[in-house]
RNA sequence: GCACCGAUGGUCUAGCGGCUAUGACUUUAGCCUUCCAAGCUAAUAACUCGGGUUCAAAUCCCGAUCGGUGCACCA
């Protein structure tokens, strides 16, 4: 039996949503085109993706190059850590992974570097699994595509893991652009890349991909949310730490989640908040999604709290489709120290700070003449000192073994209150990160149907049953939005609907016009690839200046004006089926 | 990558050493047709690729590629 993954990818292929890349070649795994349909779909799911996170949050996009240079990824550990050990043999040349033919040998195998692991083969004498060959030097296989920059070869870059680091590369100039002001985020829609090693599951793994991800830097100290008040009545699927250990999924409102310290605070439950209102208005069905909390071991070390959304598919389970982490510091100060420059930023505190301040001056007009090439290293050895020690009549120093008297009127000392401001901070970091292509995928599942067409029309013959296959995609995604069908094809037809077809398309509505076959099957053309509505010109057409405009999901017919068809039809698309109700 | 299984028009499929390679649906052109595909006529369109065995290979053998499943891997 053809299962629902199945069902969608044969519908993918025929109708130009998903087509394995390179077919012509006999294809290549890892990769899929997007066919006219499914990146039109695409695209429109990457445009409420901005709705939601550019134009309502405010984080602005950016877009920086697809290739790195070495040194960002060495800052983010993808370079060191993203890569797997292999050895390969020297007989029959299959690559074993080399930490785990160890792993009976030494404890921790996966903190080893190749090196270490080539001599604990070596030293044990560890040969071929499958041939008993000699095992050769253990290396890196790095997931990172890599490439040279220039001729020659000797910078090297790589194809980007993830868009994350971009926005992080340029957080000083971001810092800048937002004057210096937490919170603020920025955005990147883009190509990602990764050599897996045995990518499968379709359209799920791939080698290039398309992320949406968001860099929000917040406040360590202030971790709450302005607008939390808005979502905070949500109701969410949470499968957390301890849900997975008893293997309990709760339905919690995202205040209670807060309040009970099952999410580690509003900044973070604000962002699962929209990223749930982003899948369910792209499609993704809300009663086959849920958010599951990374255990303490699967977190990364740094990571202060990490909610993946998943959506649950058919063949597939449950996949991650969405991962919203709160990383803290740790990837600014990573920049920072590789790229040695500071990444702070100035935050004012609410009310200026009283801090009381012990202040030295030693007055160099006396003691640069007196000590020459020294009177720095006295001006700096008298700063160091405490009231008591500057107290008396002379003050006495031992510099370079040298013992030296200084005069009290030499240096001058007192106790200031001081106001403080504010302080350099290194923010934290909110970042949620969408596969796109899985997110397009699942919507695509989630919108497919296959459905008994006959009960649904009015002067249905009784009998005989007949497969409807719809994709009840929101109108807001569907690739073509409206169809214009003559009811039947002849010239006194055509011409009024060529004329609506113009009038929409100019309203900046895609639509298709199809007068081939009979009426029946062409709205079933566009039911499967979801167009939500269709538009029927007939006789009536001529005498009153009337269509009928028929509803994809219930297949009811309203007659409306073709006067202000391009007005209701765009109204429809972003205020679904209001002229049905 | 390994192991097992598979690969025939756009889709699904028949063929299992000997043909001009089935059939259905789709698509296209035309006819018919006043609202929910499969009425009529016609057309287009396929043996994944490379080797080998054989007088002869879609069919048997080997390899590659792609896909599925299990293992491994999965920031």
């Amino acid at each position: 039996m053809a299962d629902k993954y199945e069902q969608v990818l044969e519908l993918a292929k025929r109708r130009g949503f998903l087509w394995n890349s390179f077919e012509l070649y006999g294809g290549t795994a890892g990769f899929f085109d997007y066919g006219p349909l499914g990146a039109m779909l695409k695209r429109r799911v990457e445009n409420i993706w901005r709705d939601i996170f550019v134009i309502n949050e405010g984080y602005y996009e950016i877009e920086a190059p697809t290739i790195g240079i070495e040194d960002i990824f060495i800052a983010s550990g993808h370079v060191g850590g993203f890569s797997d050990p292999l050895t390969e043999c020297q007989k029959c040349h299959e690559p074993f992974r080399a930490d785990h033919l160890v792993k009976d040998i030494v404890d921790n195998p996966d903190t080893m570097s190749a090196e270490q692991l080539t001599e604990v083969i070596g030293k044990n004498n560890i040969k071929c699994p499958e041939c008993g060959g000699r095992l050769g030097d253990a290396y890196e296989f790095n997931l990172m595509f890599k490439t040279a920059i220039g001729p020659g070869g000797k910078r090297a870059g790589y194809l980007r893991p993830e868009t994350a680091q971009g926005m992080f590369v340029d957080f000083p100039r971001l810092v800048k652009f937002y004057r210096d002001h937490l919170p603020f985020g920025a955005t990147q829609i883009g190509k990602a890349y990764r050599n897996e090693i045995s990518p499968r599951q379709g359209v799920i793994r791939l080698r290039e991909f398309t992320q949406a991800e968001a860099e929000i830097f917040i406040d360590p100290r202030d971790k709450t949310h302005p607008k939390f008040k808005e979502v905070a009545d949500i109701v969410l699927n949470l499968f957390s730490q301890e849900g997975q250990v008893s293997g309990e999924m709760k339905k919690m409102t995202l205040g209670e989640a807060v309040k009970n310290g099952i999410i580690a605070h509003e900044f973070l439950a604000y962002c699962l908040a929209r990223t749930y209102q982003f899948l369910v208005r792209v499609g993704v069905s809300s009663e086959k999604m849920r958010f599951r909390q990374h255990m303490k071991d699967e977190m990364a070390h740094y990571a202060a709290d990490c909610w993946d959304a998943e959506i649950l598919s058919d063949r597939f389970g449950w996949v991650e489709v969405v991962g919203i982490a709160d990383r803290t510091d740790f990837d600014l100060k990573a920049h920072a120290k590789q790229s040695q420059k500071d990444l702070s930023i100035y935050v004012s505190y609410d009310t200026p700070k009283k801090v009381e301040k012990f202040v030295v001056k030693p007055d160099m007009g006396i003691l640069g003449p007196k000590f020459k090439g020294k009177a720095g290293k006295v001006a700096n050895a008298l700063k160091s000192l405490t009231s008591e020690q500057l107290s008396g009549d002379v003050i006495q120093l031992t510099i370079d073994g040298e013992k030296i008297e200084i005069n009290k009127d030499s240096v001058k000392f007192e106790t200031v209150t001081e106001e403080v401001h504010g302080e350099n901070i290194i923010p934290h970091v909110i970042e949620p990160s969408f596969g796109i292509d899985r997110i397009t995928y699942s919507l695509l599942e989630h919108s497919y149907f296959e459905e008994d067409a006959k009960e649904k029309v009015e002067d249905a013959e009784e009998g005989e049953e007949e497969k409807r296959i719809v994709l009840r995609l929101p109108p807001e995604v569907a690739p073509v939005q409206a169809a214009v069908f003559p009811l039947l094809s002849r010239d006194e037809l055509i011409k009024p609907g060529t004329e609506i077809v113009d009038k929409l398309r100019k309203a900046g509505i895609l639509v298709a016009f199809d007068d081939s076959g009979t009426i029946g099957r062409r709205y079933r053309r566009n039911d499967e690839i979801g167009t939500p509505y269709s538009i029927t010109i007939d006789y009536q057409t001529i005498s009153d200046g009337t269509v009928t405009i028929r509803d994809r999901d219930t297949m009811k017919q309203v007659r409306a004006k073709v006067s202000d068809i391009a007005d209701n039809i765009y109204d429809m698309l972003h205020k679904p089926h209001h002229i049905f109700e």
